[in-house]
Formats: structure tokens, C-alpha cells, sequence
DNA sequence: AGCACA
């Protein structure tokens, strides 16, 4: 033909095939919705649909190709065109000879999700906003709503009715939970109500950033969980017993689906120190960590007789620089009160009584917050400077250490925080110019608050998506 | 409205 060197690729020089290619699909057109239309002409063996940018290309494939030719051969001399939803549909033979489903694991309909939150402070969203109760919510508008607080429109709405609750969660880290169904119907209504919804705020702490999530099936069927924790529970099984760890908050890692140790990050840092020859305060605590960002709070406790404690940040960045930058480093010179960090499972610390071992940084109680010039501990090594400490030394020296060098010295008050806190460097690999340094700016910084911009501000924290 | 697993 003398017209087809213009269009060469197009209609006159597709040869047949028993694939044919479809486009101007109704947006996300069903494998259900091809296999009505082919339906007529002969047997349809595979689909695939919602392909292309649009998602509003599909393929058929029949049994025979001369199914496809009839189909072709029928719509082109037809004065009715081809229609999906009443909308016109294109038809060629496609340039391939069969449809490759590579269907992956997470197209595969089953009753365990695989749901990714995603957002800035993914991290940050609780196990319980997966909770059945919730997920049991009403969806509006493309996000959850609040049955009760949020105005509904009854007109756009869905309802999630899962009658059974055989639902049980488990949080691979700390951004991606499997859920489990009893059945992948009930998985799949989930599946298609939420996925892709923004998780509502009252679902969510006031300073966490708003999180989407993003669902596939996953090829389990049969979650076990060991424990009830903040990152796994059973709600089938309310006897199941529930895990030191989501008790005392210790760092007990938690165990990825490669069974590779994983420790998910978080907020609130869990600080042990050991060589504790001096005593560390919780004034030197939040002075140490407070080089990192606002010190939210504080919880200082012991744990077979050393001391730890809990230091809450508002965000889990300013943990991560904090973690990164403090880990391994001592408190005093001479490798004294060394400190070894780890994320903590809590996210929000609990503060019954501000004393001299935890405090609420947050609650704006200037007699509370601020009830002694800020002890830096006794001076073993001269850089110190002339800080001092108000209370019990002994209380806190390492058993069988003796009485420390030093006897305790007033503190000359807030003005004696001007001194940095030398932090020593025992890691060669380390140089000390990376060390913190004490920033009166965010000592004097109102509590609660956040933004103040991390020391090492490149320090990547988020992950690649698992896509 | 024009060919997929990128």
C-alpha cells in the first residue's frame, strides 16, 4: 500500500495476533470488563489490564487467533464501536504473541497485606492505627474519617464491615506492618478501601506529618506472633503474653522476615552508660543531648544496677544525628560514663512526677523545670571546667568504684552551662572535631519545640522504599 | 488514543 510508509507502525502493518491491544479504557478498566467484551468472539485465556501512564490500555489474548481476527475483523466493519462503560474502545492485534503476566506476589490476592505507610514521620505511626477498630472506620472523600467527629457524606461513602476479627498485625519495622485476614476476600476489601488513603490526623500524634498508606498482598498466609508488643499483636488471642520489651521499653530488637536483626529507629533514644565512675544526672543528660535538638523528656531508671535512660526527642531525625553523633562517646574524659545508645520502642514518654530522675521538658512549670542550676557533674579531668553537681554522688557510682575523685561542687548556676561539655572521642576512626559542642541557643530554647536544625544535617535517615 | 514487566 502506497499510504502505509506514512503510519508504518500503526493499523496497516500489525500483523495478526491472537493478543490484541486496547486503548481509551475507562480508568482502571477490570480483567472482568475484557472478558465480557472478547467474550463474544471466542475464548478468552489472559488479560491484563490497566497498562500504560494512564492505566487505560489493556490486552486480550484468545484461545485462537482466529478469535482475534474476528474480533477485529467485527468492530472494523461495525457501526457500533467497541465499548467498555459506554465508552469507546480501540482495538489492534498487539505487536506481541501472548500476554506476559508478570504478576508478583504482591498482585496475588491473599489474606495477609502487606501495607507501607509513607510520610515524613512514617516511623512514627502506632501500631494501633491498624487496629481493626479503626480500619473498621468510614472512608470519605479518598481519607478516613472520624465516625463521629468528622462531618460524613453519606452520599460518598464506604463502609468497612468486617464481621469477622480475625485480624492479626505484625510490624515488620517500623514504617510496614503485615495485616492478616481470615480470608483474602476480607483482605481485598481492606485492601482496595484503604489503599492509597491518608491516615487521619486524629489517628495520629499532633506533631507527626501526614502518612498515606500503600497496600499489596503478601505472599504469607499465616503470621505468627510470639508476642504482643508495640510492633506485634494478636487480636485473636488476647492471652497471648505480652513482650518484655513493650513493658520496660529495654532494647530488644526485633526480627525481620529474613530473620535479620533489625532495630527500628525512634524518637526517643535509649541511653545506657557504663564505666559510670561519676555520676550522670539528668541536668548532664539533657545538657548532652540537648546539642542535638529540643529534649522533649527525660527517664532515667535502673536496669540491673546500671543506670539508663530514656531521652525523647520531638522528632526521629534529631534521635538519629543524636544516636550517630553521642554512641560510643564518653560523657567525661579518662572514659568515664561512656554512653551506648539504641532506639527505643516508645515514642512517648509518660512523666508522672518531674523529679531528679525524670522530667517533662514540655510542661511550661519553671519551678519544675528548672529547680537547680543545671549539674554538670564533679570535674575529674580539668576541661571540665567549674561546673558542680547538687546531688547524691554516691547515689550513682558504679559499685565498687569508691567515692569518685572529686567531692560535688555548687553549680555557679545556668551561666555555668556556658562551659561545653567536652565529649571524648575513644574511636580513632572518629576525629574529635566531630563532637558536639554545647550550644547555649538550645538550652535556653523553649521546651517542645522542634526545628532546630541537626548538627549533621546531611545524615540521610530515610530508607528506600522496599518498591 | 498508539504496546506491558520500566
Amino acid at each position: 500500500m502506497a499510504s502505509v510508509s506514512s503510519q508504518p507502525q500503526f493499523r496497516y502493518t500489525q500483523p495478526p495476533s491472537k493478543v490484541l491491544h486496547l486503548r481509551n479504557l475507562p480508568w482502571e478498566c477490570t480483567e472482568e470488563e475484557l472478558i465480557e467484551l472478547g467474550k463474544p468472539f471466542g475464548k478468552v485465556v489472559n488479560t491484563k489490564c490497566n497498562v500504560g501512564a494512564n492505566r487505560n490500555q489493556a490486552f486480550i489474548e484468545f484461545a485462537d487467533l482466529n478469535q482475534a481476527i474476528a474480533m477485529i475483523s467485527y468492530y472494523a466493519s461495525s457501526s457500533e464501536p467497541a465499548q467498555v462503560r459506554g465508552k469507546t474502545v480501540y482495538l489492534q492485534y498487539s505487536n506481541r504473541q501472548e500476554i506476559v503476566n508478570n504478576k508478583t506476589t504482591a498482585d496475588i490476592a491473599g489474606n495477609v497485606l502487606l501495607v507501607t505507610i509513607e510520610g515524613q514521620d512514617a516511623r512514627l505511626v502506632s501500631i494501633d492505627v491498624l487496629h481493626l477498630d479503626h480500619v473498621k472506620g468510614i472512608i470519605s472523600n479518598g481519607s478516613l474519617v472520624h465516625p463521629e467527629k468528622e462531618h460524613i457524606d453519606t452520599y460518598n461513602l464506604t463502609t468497612l464491615n468486617f464481621e469477622q476479627p480475625e485480624v492479626l498485625l505484625w510490624f515488620v519495622e517500623g514504617f510496614e506492618a503485615l495485616v492478616q485476614f481470615s480470608d483474602s476476600e476480607t483482605a481485598t476489601s481492606a485492601k482496595n478501601a484503604l489503599d492509597g488513603r491518608i491516615i487521619p490526623r486524629y489517628l495520629l500524634s499532633d506533631n507527626v506529618a501526614p502518612c498515606t498508606l500503600k497496600i499489596t498482598y503478601s505472599a504469607h498466609t499465616d503470621l505468627s506472633v510470639k508476642f504482643q508488643s508495640h510492633r506485634s499483636r494478636d487480636y485473636t488471642n488476647p492471652y497471648l503474653p505480652v513482650a518484655p520489651s513493650a513493658i520496660d521499653g529495654s532494647n530488644q530488637f526485633s526480627l525481620g522476615l529474613d530473620g535479620k536483626k533489625l532495630e527500628p529507629e525512634s524518637n526517643v533514644l535509649l541511653a545506657s552508660i557504663e564505666n559510670m565512675q561519676y555520676a550522670v544526672t539528668l541536668d548532664v543528660l539533657h545538657m548532652v543531648f540537648s546539642a542535638f535538638g529540643p529534649v522533649q523528656k527525660i527517664a532515667m531508671f535502673d536496669k540491673n544496677g546500671a543506670l539508663q535512660a530514656l531521652i525523647q526527642y520531638p522528632d526521629v531525625q534529631t534521635a538519629i544525628v543524636s544516636k550517630e553523633a553521642l554512641e560510643g562517646h564518653c560523657i567525661y574524659d579518662g572514659g568515664f560514663c561512656k554512653l551506648h545508645l539504641s532506639y527505643s520502642r516508645h515514642t512517648d514518654l509518660s512523666i508522672k512526677l518531674n523529679n531528679d530522675r525524670s522530667r517533662d521538658y514540655t510542661i511550661a512549670n519553671p519551678a519544675m523545670v528548672n529547680p537547680q542550676p543545671p549539674a554538670l557533674g564533679q570535674q575529674p579531668i580539668q576541661t571540665m571546667g567549674q561546673a558542680g553537681h547538687q546531688y547524691n554522688v554516691t547515689q550513682y557510682a558504679a559499685p565498687g568504684l569508691g567515692q569518685p575523685m572529686m567531692p560535688p561542687q555548687p553549680s555557679a548556676g545556668w551561666g555555668a552551662s556556658a562551659i561545653p561539655v567536652q565529649m571524648t572521642n575513644h574511636n580513632p576512626y572518629v576525629p574529635p572535631a566531630s563532637m558536639p559542642q554545647m550550644s547555649h541557643g538550645m538550652m535556653q530554647m523553649p521546651p517542645g519545640q522542634s526545628g532546630v536544625p541537626p548538627p549533621a544535617s546531611t545524615m540521610p535517615y530515610f530508607r528506600p522504599n522496599h518498591m
